[in-house]
DNA sequence: CCCTTTCTGTACAGACCATTACAGTATACA
DNA sequence: TGTATACTGTAATGGTCTGTACAGAAAGGG
């Protein structure tokens, strides 16, 4: 009976992700959305109710799309001693490679934490998870490449190489070189660990 | 000849500064800044030229008055040994001080370096060279407080204290606790790198 | 083929924005 | 005290924004 949906859900957010990622929530306009998107006002509203119903769809793809693939090999039963380096060489190549989103906007969420979205309760909260989970990725990455360190050095360890992560993201538009060599700092740091 | 000024600049630099800091650029509007200033629309840009000239007014004073002063003690002749363990105290009690500006909203520039007015070329470079006169205290204030340190650990320990400060700014006002934790990390660093 | 249901485009409404124009006012010197 | 000068308040301008209302088009089932 009823017509069927004309265009696919996924696309459309993505396309809203990318320009959230670029331009931030309150700078992103629902007519730059509209042509992005190729969807007409009614539908967005009509499918997402609100641009802020838009923003959050985005949020979550960017979650599901571009964070948590990177944590996977982190996150699985059994990490590989390398996985860490892996994880902060694939960053660093993202960094690098002039042109790409992560490259020129670092992070959607990182970018929101210090925007007037980043008060806002639901918002926050995520941000605020991704660091947990970021974290605890990032020591299992630890504990799997350097077993023998005591308990204590490796949770510094992660404390550390999540904040040069952050650092990373937080300075990416306005020094690129400086954010990309922080994360060289982050590798430096596991590898003497575990030569230590 | 000439009427005096009426007000005094500086009063509403940091009147205006205050709003900035707290909501960002693009979300402060001409409105919000007469009634914080006590300046109607007319002297704001008799005085200051446009929305943009009384932000740039209000780094520059954020940059004086606020950054500056702290970094003072690493940027003299002669730093004290404690200096730097001082700066990272200080800061982290600011951080913890509820309420407060730094606490509740972080750091105006790092804030700015996720926003779309950190695209500005002009903006873009300041909070680049704040970091880089950071970055350079820091590693003076290591120095003296760790002088048998070789010269590539100092410098690298500068690297990863500068990104624990920059994660702390970029985190606080969605993870305050994880924030000051992570000025804990960094002087732990200090302090276990003098004892080695 | 018809009809119901859903999707979609256009036009509108109401609010806010930064900025400017202009008139009025207060000052300091002659 | 007069007057040139600069400061300041009001009001208007032109633009943009989000969200909504409504009409029309498309699609699937009977």
């Amino acid at each position: 009976m009823p017509r069927t949906q004309a265009f696919a859900r996924d696309d459309v957010v993505r396309a809203a992700r990318a320009l959230f990622w670029r331009s931030g929530y309150d700078n992103t306009s629902i007519p730059e959305l509209e042509q992005a998107t190729g969807l007409s006002r009614s539908s967005i509203y009509n499918t997402f109710g609100s641009k802020r119903g838009l923003f959050d769809a985005a949020v979550r793809s960017y979650f599901d799309e571009i964070l948590r693939p990177r944590l996977a090999p982190l996150q699985a039963e059994a990490v590989e001693p390398h996985a860490v380096l892996e994880y902060l060489d694939g960053m660093r190549r993202a960094f690098e490679q002039a042109g790409s989103l992560p490259a020129t906007c670092g992070c959607l969420l990182i970018n929101a934490a210090g925007a007037p979205i980043g008060q806002d309760a639901a918002v926050a909260g995520l941000i605020a998870e991704y660091r947990s989970e970021l974290r605890a990725a990032i020591e299992r990455g630890i504990e799997a490449h350097s077993p023998g360190l005591p308990g204590e050095r490796t949770s510094q360890l992660a404390d550390v190489v999540t904040g040069l992560v952050i650092a990373a993201f937080a300075l990416i538009r306005v020094a690129p070189a400086e954010a990309a060599a922080s994360l060289g700092t982050a590798r430096d740091l596991i590898g003497s660990a575990g030569a230590a």
